[in-house]
DNA sequence: AAGTCCTTTGGGAGCGCTCCCAGACGTGAT
DNA sequence: ATCACGTCTGGGAGCGCTCCCAAAGGACTT
């Protein structure tokens, strides 16, 4: 009888079972820490699990378990390229460091267009993953809601409203906003501008909420000259910003919702003849590597990025967990910015 | 009796055979697109899979096949932070683009401490994956050997040296330094320096060489005091351009073998009073978001990186059929490199 | 001494697929 | 009519695991 096993045969629970002289259950309950087992057994099986090597199949249990041991991370492709690099790689960080521990594996899948949502949405339908974490998702996309309806747990990074039923995990971009330009009207300045982000966007309205706040705390007029929409581009921080100095020449400090349109906004200010920050300050949300490099260096509001991608994984694992024990454990989190002050301000 | 099946029964493959009138074998035939089944009972077996919505079962499959259908994505951690983001989500963005027709997983692994790597090289001892991509591996990163080992497929990006075993994906990278430093040599410039990498990188050592090919190509005598050996970071870049400010004061044009190398040289050579590109035109490589934002924007060396990931892709899917079908398609690649002109030159 | 309960254990019965063998059927040659 | 050969098909065996039931044994009780 020669070893069968079609490649590099590596051994079987079986066999763990036989070398330590006990059953094939037992082997199992050792490996996954059931109770129930007597501690002298229990050493038994982990030398030979040792001294064998042995690695359990994962196809083998998630057949037999109907589980997975996956999640995937799902980024529509369309961000991937305008919301600033170090978002989508901080959230991988994140997540990856959770999931280190753990032995969950991390799926990654892009989303380039309707026929490959279609595609994961069957995917996911066929149960292939414990779990989907959901990169910036839009408002009018139906995964969510699909996800919600097939009982699949999953996270957003961000929400899309106010009253986000799908648990998140989010920044404070609120008091991120309120907090920037707070810092503007502490050094001086008076006639405060802002740039939003494209206003069907959540993201965008709490940050020009919280600009609106801080005026208004610091009792300021709230002139809707000062307030141009953005699309969170460069070109259309040039435009806004345009449009703003027209309205009210004498600004004297512009609040962008995003790095990329603060670096159209830098070079318009530059052809104008206006210095930063001595005529016109500037801060911008995100602290992206274009932040760091520009001329000069851009405060900015800098979102936790990791810590963002380690609480998905945590909630989404908890969801997982609670699911498993019929529990129902579903939570968000939202999490604080920090001011990164650069000399832009 | 209700239907068994714990949680979203989906239909099996059993079910689809009895759907269609025919048996298991027949179903996995089609499914597999194996010959040996008349069109009419395939026509049939398919409207049945339609009408049932049948998806396999990933982990039956593998269980079964002996195969996983998912690839690894390895990224050394510290790699991440270093090299400029456009790398990491270029090459990830190809790879994805690659698969999206086959039915392969992208598996994402991060690769943090030696502990994270010993785990990951069990994982892959056990024929978890069907194959690896790594991402900039180091000289002496043990990982690419062991797959070797062990026979597991695997496509480098990059390579650690000249005779690189392992299959790889890399961009020409001497040829893409020649064009740069034959652009500057083009726009009048004669005291051409460059700021390399660290010079135990082959990445390094191909930048290094190409500037030398082109001033020899055009003449120009090879000054070594107009070669300084920087590190990838923009500090490294600071303290190599004053070394060559204050060996050859009159040097007017720097090739930066990284953008962000770059970014430290523009910072130093502004303090000193020095125009760009007036008095000293500058290039760098890697086309990242840096380049585009630095004042003046950055002439850089693009990598074709969406390009790059798709070959890998394509190379490591070569590979494992081959595999399977007992043939050993083991291929490179090396890709052409595009100099992006902006007014930094 | 018999009964009860709890802990610990072994191993059967699948999970849904692929692989492969044997059988059914058809065609053409003898 | 018989045989050989090729094409197509059904279904058994098994991949390595988890789940769960039943049995074995020990500690107490009555």
């Amino acid at each position: 009888m020669t070893v069968s096993g079609r490649r590099g045969q590596r051994p079987t629970l079986e066999q763990v079972a036989a070398y330590a002289g006990v059953g094939r259950g037992t082997v199992s309950r050792v490996i996954n820490g059931a109770a129930n087992v007597s501690d002298q057994t229990r050493t038994a099986v982990q030398q030979a699990i040792a001294e064998l090597g042995y690695v359990p199949n994962r196809a083998a249990r998630a057949l037999a378990a109907g589980s997975t041991d996956a999640i995937a991370l799902v980024i529509p492709e369309a961000e991937t390229r305008l919301f600033a690099e170090p978002y989508f790689s901080g959230i991988i960080r994140g997540v990856s460091t959770e999931l280190a521990d753990t032995d969950m594996q991390l799926l990654l899948t892009l989303i380039r267009n309707p026929k490959e949502r279609d595609r994961f949405a069957q995917y996911v339908a066929a149960h292939r993953v414990d779990g989907v974490l959901l990169v910036s998702v839009h408002a009018d996309d139906p995964l969510p809601d699909l996800l919600e309806r097939i009982e699949m747990p999953a996270v957003l990074s961000g929400r899309r409203s106010g009253d986000e039923p799908v648990p998140y995990v989010d920044c404070d971009n609120t008091g991120g906003a309120q907090t920037a330009v707070e810092h503007l009207i502490g050094r001086g300045r008076r006639a405060v501008a802002t740039i939003t982000g494209p206003l069907d966007m959540y993201v965008a309205q709490c940050r020009l909420e919280g600009y609106r706040h801080a005026l208004r705390t610091a009792g300021l007029e709230e002139d809707e000259r000062l307030v141009a929409v953005g699309d969170f581009t460069e070109e259309g921080g040039r435009r806004a910003v345009r449009e703003l100095l027209s309205r009210r020449p004498d600004l004297d400090a512009v609040f962008c919702a995003s790095d990329v349109m603060a670096a159209g906004v830098r070079a318009v200010l530059r052809e104008s003849g206006r210095r930063v920050p001595e005529d016109v300050a500037l801060v911008g949300f995100d602290d992206s590597a274009v932040a760091r490099h520009m001329d000069p260096p851009l405060t900015s509001v800098r979102q936790p990025l990791e810590e963002m991608g380690r609480s998905m994984a945590r909630v989404l694992l908890e969801q997982i967990e609670g699911r498993k024990a019929g529990r129902d454990d579903r939570s968000s989190r939202v999490l604080p910015t920090e001011l990164i002050r650069r000399a832009s301000s």
